[in-house]
DNA sequence: TGGCCACTAGCACGGTTGTACTAGTGGCGC
DNA sequence: GCGCCACTAGTACAACCGTGCTAGTGGCCA
């Protein structure tokens, strides 16, 4: 479907972070999947990747300082990756306190595997998901599919209704340009039509 | 972990309601599925049952009202059960209001099924889900467009990027009569694409 | 019964789409 | 410098799309 997705796993207790990262692995074979036992070396690799990553699965090695300032700043920085923070404490105020900073699950490090799979899941299909209760609204969506700046504006023209033609005058683009981007945006999406680009830009929050 | 495991779905959108008892049907191969198409039938065999059913998954037939009446009862009533509203309003004020009734998972009908899929999955593990608000767009005053049963699945087809001889094949029809059809839903979308269709389905909630 | 509507099936035609090629430019990292 | 990638522009071709026509069936309602 994304030729070179990348995911990266952050957790400093070796066992866990091995099971996860095997989990997440098996449950999206195409990905490449990472993994570190500090935040600051799976941040270092994600900015070195010639595309962001699009899903982060990290331990709370945060302090609650820290969930206020790095755990947004990861936010800003990576809009259209998905966050899914894992950990121990599980209680209501951190809870809150991380899906105050835009992250798009919290899942327990108590909980079984196929509970952490779903969860993962649902959050790279675009939910948001907590644990227990919490009301807590999240901002900014995940994604997993990477496109071009022209690609994404071509994507949404398409979504408007244009034709090629119309897209090449209103980007100022010969009409045999717009067909290529059009090309390489389905190639990128894995589709072969408009209508179905049109649904998997919706399905991945991009539209 | 359940011999005698029972789902309710209701829902009075036909189309919706089968694929939505389809999809879990599926995703649950052991459980009992049942279907509805009204809240009052899914709750009375609700309460005949011998045992009560693990996973409740609703349309949003409630008005403002009932959201925080029937809703809150129906948890009150089955508290192991998991409930998960499905629905075309997906404002953020209807969000807060179905959350706050303790229900387990809130779920747009525009969401593709794989999100749907992975969201009912998160729910049964014992997850809390919640849209991204990135998700489609869907203006309080319900669809403004009526679309006939073949429209409607027409629609779908295209949304998933077939081209009009597929759709004449899953349907049964001839292309010809499949091209009508598209002519037709274009007409009453008031759209001159397959592309654009797809957007105003989705902002619509029809898709 | 007649009118209306959804649904079915077909033909013809012009325009659009999507892909497969080539080919040049500018930016970025190694 | 070299390779890689995004972006630009073009040609050619097969396939598909959307609309305009005609025409028949069955259901519903006044």
């Amino acid at each position: 479907m994304d030729e070179a997705e990348t995911i990266l796993v952050a957790d400093d207790h070796p066992v866990f972070r091995d099971g996860l990262g095997s989990l997440i692995q098996s449950q999206n074979p195409t990905a490449a999947v990472h993994t570190f036992d500090a935040f600051s070396d799976a941040l270092a690799l994600a900015r070195s990747l010639p595309s962001p990553p699009s899903l982060f699965v990290l331990d709370l090695f945060f302090s609650r300082k820290s969930i206020k300032s790095e755990l947004p700043a990861l936010r800003r920085e990576f809009r259209r990756a998905a966050i899914v923070v894992v950990t121990m404490s599980d209680d209501t105020a951190t809870i809150d306190a991380v899906m105050a900073a835009g992250v798009n699950g919290f899942i327990c490090k108590s909980a079984p595997p196929h509970q952490i799979a779903a969860a993962i899941a649902a959050v790279r299909a675009g939910e948001i998901v907590t644990p227990s209760p919490a009301a807590g609204r999240a901002p900014a969506g995940g994604m997993s599919t990477t496109l071009s700046e022209r690609q994404l504006e071509v994507l949404q023209l398409i979504a408007q209704g244009k034709t090629n033609k119309e897209i090449a005058q209103d980007l100022g683009l010969s009409p045999f340009t717009v067909r290529l981007h059009v090309s390489a945006m389905f190639r990128s999406l894995g589709v072969t039509t408009r209508a179905a680009a049109v649904t998997k830009g919706v399905s991945e929050g991009i539209l």
